[in-house]
DNA sequence: ACGTATTCTGGAATCATTCAAGTAACCGTC
DNA sequence: GACGGTTACTTGAATGATTCCAGAATACGT
């Protein structure tokens, strides 16, 4: 399935942003509106800051993309979706990647007293060093 | 112990702001920055914006404070540290509440896969509406 | 009490993000 | 294949939380 299709699938209406966006966050995931805005710009130098900040939003209501806001840094977006992963973030350089739930089927999702919370998700970050940072430390 | 006492042993100076921030999350925990300002200044007036962030950062620096920042919302400061509590956010109002870990010790902190990460902390937070939110939608 | 390092004040600046108004483009229909 | 209406994009300015800067005030070891 295209990008085009999968717009098309969700009731969006296929433009060249758009378009761009998708592809630059399929090579690579965790980018922020400003390295999404630099990688869309390689091929459509004339895109605005608004039209990239409006796709990532349109795409993120859509269920196309998914919207991180790791603590200290802007918002980074990825296209997988849908499945409950989780991230590690570097406390270093603030580099970030997929980690899969570690035990077993959603068990953060259950906690033990909710206060009242009708609680619909869970999201689970983990903070350390990457490679690169833990030979610099 | 006194928050005097608490200041000293933690080689922190003793100041009336300090004082004031560690009064004000002593008896509401999760405030922000702004509402933080707000109570100190009921009994210390004159005491800047700027005043507040440096207490907020030395304290959290010092271990006396924890910092959290729910995606979309400005970051909260509270005072229970040092165990692995979690927090509930409430997706209407952003109210904050404490959920301890729900499955036995910390069951978040083995994640399945780290990549390489060295990983130190995790950090888990629900999503969800308080019980206000809830019957007015 | 003195002196100095630290903290506080006041004001301006920064960053990511959003708002507003006008122009351009997608796409269902003719 | 052109038309028109709705939706998306452009430009420019504004917002809100937080931080930076320089100078005045304060805590506290000596």
């Amino acid at each position: 399935m295209t990008d085009t299709d999968l717009l098309r699938r969700h009731g969006l209406r296929v433009t060249g942003p758009r378009l761009a966006v998708l592809e630059a966050l399929e090579s690579h995931a965790h980018l922020g509106a400003d390295e999404v805005l630099r990688r869309v710009r390689t091929t459509l130098p004339s895109v605005s800051v608004q039209a990239v900040y409006d796709v990532l939003h349109a795409l993120a209501d859509a269920g196309l993309l998914r919207r991180i806001e790791p603590a200290g840094h802007p918002a980074r977006y990825e296209r997988r979706t849908g499945d409950n992963h989780h991230h590690v973030v570097c406390r270093g350089c603030g580099a970030v990647d997929d980690v899969d739930c570690a035990v077993g089927h959603a068990p953060c999702l259950v906690p033990s007293s909710t206060s009242g919370f009708a609680v619909e998700a869970a999201e689970v970050t983990f903070w350390g060093l990457c490679p690169a940072c833990r030979t610099t430390a």
